[in-house]
DNA sequence: AAATCGGGGGC
DNA sequence: GCCCCAGATTT
């Protein structure tokens, strides 16, 4: 199935052909080879598909943010079908939306989400911008998401930098098993020197990277016996050197954090379709009422809560 | 530059 | 049990 962006592979970077990049003959033999691997190979993911809107690509990248892609698909559909357009999540209830929003983590996305819609309506007439820059201005939408946009949504050229597209880059071109924390200069510059120059060629270039990150190129196994561009890639051909940085690397804790603190209170609340009293959260919280209290008032604070009622006593979704 | 912010699945 | 996942925002 041909996903989308790119109603048909652009050949201008042929040899001899006039135009689209003025690669060198192996860097456009690289474009060729992973284009036509993610022609052969890509899945078929709904937002991908011809009939996805503008729109339904920027809610799928919301919700893609530190979500990985078999969590979202469920979600996604359920979503359009609801608020098909900006201004439907505008004009929703905010319980509802952080209801639906369900288990994918980051409830904040799910109010930002709605914000976003609701300057689109205001500032762009209900139609999600082209321009990245006016993209990035939007709520809840960084770097990453403001490129993606553009260039999946609109098929702009833009330099898409997500955790594959970093991961992919920095063993092909630098050696390194895996990327650092931050995002550098040098892997931008590098980013946009590999990037195609035809605008409809380089939206595909970015999701064929993307996509040989999370199937092929992975942080975990890589499966470099199956990559099409195994033969260009520094990193296997220094043997798959281990991470540098690897020391730096330290996995948040879980247990016994806010996190996981405010994660129980929102799925009671997301569970109970009304309100529940503040002695029901404190029990839902599953820890100390200290912590609990103050897991509650930070909830307070961003909007994803809020006192139902004049006693102040019970609490619901949304602000 | 560092901290905060969910939740689940693979290994 | 550790690590990672189409990151963004705030301090």
């Amino acid at each position: 199935m041909p996903p989308r962006p790119a109603p048909a592979e652009t050949r201008a970077d042929t040899a001899g052909s006039a135009g689209a990049t003025d690669a060198p003959p192996d860097v456009a033999a690289l474009h060729r080879t992973l284009l036509d691997w993610y022609g052969a190979t890509a899945r078929d993911l709904p937002w991908r598909a011809p009939s996805a809107t503008p729109w339904g690509v920027l809610v799928s990248e919301i919700m893609l943010q530190q979500t990985p892609v078999v969590r979202v698909e469920g979600p996604w559909r359920a979503w359009l079908e609801r608020w098909p357009t900006p201004a439907d999540l505008a004009a929703a209830p905010t319980a509802e939306v952080l209801r639906a929003w369900g288990r994918l983590g980051y409830p904040r996305r799910a109010l930002r989400l709605q914000q976003c819609a609701a300057a689109i309506v205001d500032r762009h007439d209900g139609v999600v911008p082209a321009d990245e820059s006016a993209l990035l201005a939007l709520p809840g939408i960084g770097s990453y998401t403001a490129a993606a946009v553009a260039a999946f949504a609109h098929g702009r050229r833009a330099v898409v930098l997500d955790t594959n597209v970093r991961r992919v880059l920095g063993r092909l071109t630098r050696g390194e098993a895996l990327p650092r924390p931050h995002l550098t200069r040098g892997e931008n510059a590098a980013a946009a020197a590999l990037l195609p120059t035809d605008a409809a060629t380089s939206a595909r270039w970015n999701v064929a990277v993307m996509e040989l990150g999370a199937l092929v190129c992975t942080a975990r196994a890589p499966r470099c016996e199956e990559c099409p561009v195994r033969a260009s890639c520094a990193w296997l051909a220094a043997g798959r050197p281990a991470d540098e940085h690897a020391d730096r690397r330290r996995t948040q804790a879980w247990n016994g954090t806010d996190r996981q603190v405010r994660g129980r209170v929102m799925a009671a609340l997301r569970a109970a379709d009304g309100a529940l009293t503040r002695e029901e959260l404190v029990v839902a919280a599953g820890c100390g009422d200290e912590q609990a209290l103050r897991c509650l008032a930070s909830l307070v604070d961003d909007g994803l809560i809020g006192p139902v009622g004049e006693q102040d006593g019970s609490y619901a979704l949304g602000g």
